[in-house]
DNA sequence: CGCGGAGTTGATGATCTTCAAACATGGTGG
DNA sequence: CCACCATGTTTGAAGATCATCAACTCCGCG
């Protein structure tokens, strides 16, 4: 929370890239270190996020601490796209995280001047609608198994399936994201993977290969 | 899922629905009976409601039954906006309701050509989502007795702080939203009644006083 | 080498759920 | 008008799931 932006490598660009938005808006790179914020609920939002690389965590906290994260970004992902002028939540990189940014103003202004930009602005913010939608089902209505798994097949289905799925979070944003217990967690990882779902890959036990998508996504309801 | 739709007492205005993307947008009235299904999830959306009076319920099904309530919706509240054609929840009638219905591909037009429309569709999806990260944060932190207490706190504001609260739902449905039991959702209720935070009037225990909202604000974290 | 961060696993315990019973309410039909 | 029944609510007792507390391992790193 306390933590300091870190712009160490900075580098704007001339950027093209901004597929979302059309032509001219000026993005430019910015890294941040493992566990720094990028912005703070109650902050003025001020510009929007591509992730290039790492992956950020958005999260709420109540005052005695606990934290709900409301979702993992990873990269491809753009958000802080926000209506309001100031951030509901926070965001911080949960390892060394590349990012574009362009001021969110002039993005906005763009966006809601062409008939398909507001279009794609209002898709987005439908689309993260769709993802809450879907949590809140998990948080009010799911076990810790089935919590676990399908924040298994939602990392693996945003990887693109890959062989062995990097989690570039430890266990305790996971549990914070599918509000649990960081034990909770690793024993439904444990249960998983003794039930031949799931093996570890490596010594870190970051590093995981899924078994039968089927029987995971039975697990899940 | 599986109840008609209840259009008993509608009322088909004159062909007006049959304007097409003209100037008006063109409502109408319904009206459905306690428990009876506006929409079901999966279904194309092609209406937008507000209600007049009564009250509706959002939810998701898991397969084996578990429901989670997304939110409830009361007089003066619009739902049924979807940016795709498709609702992603279904909703029912709490209890008997009134609703204006508007063709959405008119509306949603007809607020997209326009800036300020524009705005104000995102503007809509934009509070949905808040109300959403908001719940999230309940449903993933939050002990029972602080998802009761936020629970009567956010009806009493949208009713506007009223002397006497009448609550449309029943325990089962408030314990859908809150992610518990009816009966857990009972006993905290029960526990804010003995500690004189509040008061049941009359007998049916729907109508309720808030004795002290400070208090019960500091249940909430 | 020692230390801290991260993860696993075990024992215990609290919270919430489940199962059950009792009672109130409101509507319906005899 | 009353009996009757479905629906809704409360409360109790027992049980399950998950949280908490704690110990231990493994790894990387100064």
């Amino acid at each position: 929370m306390l933590l300091k932006i870190d712009t160490a490598g900075s580098r704007p660009t001339d950027g093209h890239l901004a597929e979302l938005a059309g032509e001219r808006v000026c993005w430019s790179e910015f890294k941040y270190r493992r566990g720094t914020e990028l912005f703070g609920e109650g902050e003025e939002a001020d510009y929007v996020y591509e992730i290039i690389s790492g992956a950020v965590r958005t999260y709420k906290l109540l005052s005695d601490g606990r934290r709900q994260i409301n979702s993992f970004h990873l990269p491809g992902d753009v958000f802080g796209i926000e209506n309001r002028a100031i951030h509901r939540f926070s965001a911080e990189a949960v390892v060394a995280t590349k990012v574009r940014i362009a001021k969110r103003r002039s993005l906005l202004e763009r966006m809601q001047c062409e008939k398909a930009g507001a279009t794609s602005v209002l898709d987005f913010v439908t689309q993260n609608l769709h993802h809450a939608e879907n949590h809140m089902l998990l948080l009010g209505r799911k076990t810790a198994l089935e919590r676990v798994a399908a924040f298994l097949l939602e990392i693996d289905e945003r990887l693109a399936h890959p062989n062995v799925m990097d989690l570039p979070m430890n266990r305790r944003d996971i549990a914070d994201y599918l509000g649990l217990t960081l034990e909770t967690v690793s024993r439904a990882l444990s249960t998983l993977r003794d039930d031949e779902m799931l093996r570890f890959e490596g010594t870190t036990h970051r590093q995981l290969v899924l078994l039968d998508r089927k029987r995971l996504a039975a697990q899940d309801v």
